[in-house]
DNA sequence: TCACTAAGTTGTCATTTGATTACTTATCGT
DNA sequence: ACGATAAGTAATCAAATGACAACTTAGTGA
């Protein structure tokens, strides 16, 4: 009545460290760092000597997790979003929905547990981050706004931190999700509207009080 | 050429527990609870087993942090700093500074750790919120919008979301400072003035949308 | 002053934990 | 069919770790 002693799979090397880092993951981002190997093993149904055959320490596949989950290339939302006929707000909306999406609870907690214990992702997601969230948004709001476009006028501080804005807003509800554990009366596809209702209103004003007040 | 050996003090119960209590608050809020007691107690300059003496065991030592920290009993901001004469984002920015002002690292730090791990302080933390920051929020936001006062008309989810909004975008920014450790190019009494200045606009049109809609 | 109390320390134990070595066997090309 | 290759395991080690018992001594009150 024991296991089924199931005739446990061989998978060449490549897949296994997949397999691996993919439980690992799993683990890692719901218990933190300090699982022990051996309780890693059990959870994925391999014994602790197998990852030292695929993993030179448990470091390294702290480091593979990380590098799989947040530094190899990925594609994202897609700016057009942005240029729709619509208004501001649903198209802020519909173009941050994406990003809700796309931060599933695995990766925030693994994203926020990496970032205490000192591991700098954000320094090099930042990049990205601009390109694909923060510069579209700052860019639908000066063409909302008639002013010059990306390209012709250099994004201020400031004005990035008008974006960055909205961004925080959205990621503190996944932070209520996945780490406090909140309930939710309001469904997120309705909470991201909001707040990108208010934002647009809020936002398209401040845009144009930083350009007439030369920053 | 060593330690000077100083006559180490011996304090009465009740201090030296104090002492414990934050000293294992600086350890955790930087290196997280895996740190062991024997780290902890050479960074308070008393041995290991003192631990023991004042706590049966690590857990009670981490509880006792928590407790001191997010369940005792402390003031918030001054809900008047709403009521003032000036402009409203004028007067939410003062309010929320202090909010800011509030959160320092060690405590942002060990709330996520302490969240991440399960310890479930947003729970319990959620009616000390709502009455210090929240509902003064939404007051002054009624108020503005010429609409009924909170003991007048029952706040709805849609509404406290709302004021949530600016709260997770401010906490965000803390996280910026005190996790991401990014360099901050805007002061944060310019960031808060700022988000201020957003939130003020986008949502008092949030806030007679909804009562127009009737939620 | 002196003995009593409790604050603090030394030394140690049983487990846990990361890591490794020597062994077993599934899988695949020929 | 079969042997070479590499995927996987069992057993074990040394160090680290939470916890504790036995011992020392600072501080206080009569």
């Amino acid at each position: 009545m024991d296991e089924p002693a199931r005739p446990r799979r061989r998978l060449p090397s490549a897949e296994r460290q997949i397999v691996l880092i993919e439980g690992a993951a799993a683990a890692f981002a719901e218990d933190g760092f300090g699982v022990t190997t051996r309780e890693l093993a059990r959870r994925m149904g391999v014994t602790q000597a197998l990852l030292y055959k695929h993993f030179p320490s448990k470091d390294a596949l702290i480091d593979a997790v990380l590098e799989r989950r947040f530094l190899a290339e990925r594609s994202g939302p897609d700016p057009r979003l942005l240029d729709g006929p619509g208004a501001l707000d649903g198209r802020i909306a519909a173009f941050y929905i994406d990003f809700v999406n796309r931060a599933t609870r695995q990766n925030l907690r693994l994203f926020l547990r990496a970032s205490l214990d000192g591991v700098n992702l954000p320094v090099r997601y930042r990049s990205r981050l601009d390109q694909r969230y923060l510069m579209p948004i700052l860019g639908a709001l000066r063409r909302e706004a008639g002013l010059p476009n990306l390209e012709a006028l250099a994004v201020s501080p400031a004005e990035r931190e008008l974006a960055v804005m909205l961004h925080g807003a959205l990621v503190f509800t996944l932070i209520r999700r996945d780490v406090y554990r909140v309930a939710f009366p309001v469904s997120h596809p309705d909470i991201v509207a909001l707040q990108a209702r208010v934002y647009a209103a809020g936002a398209l004003a401040e845009m144009r009080r930083q350009h007439a007040a030369g920053d």
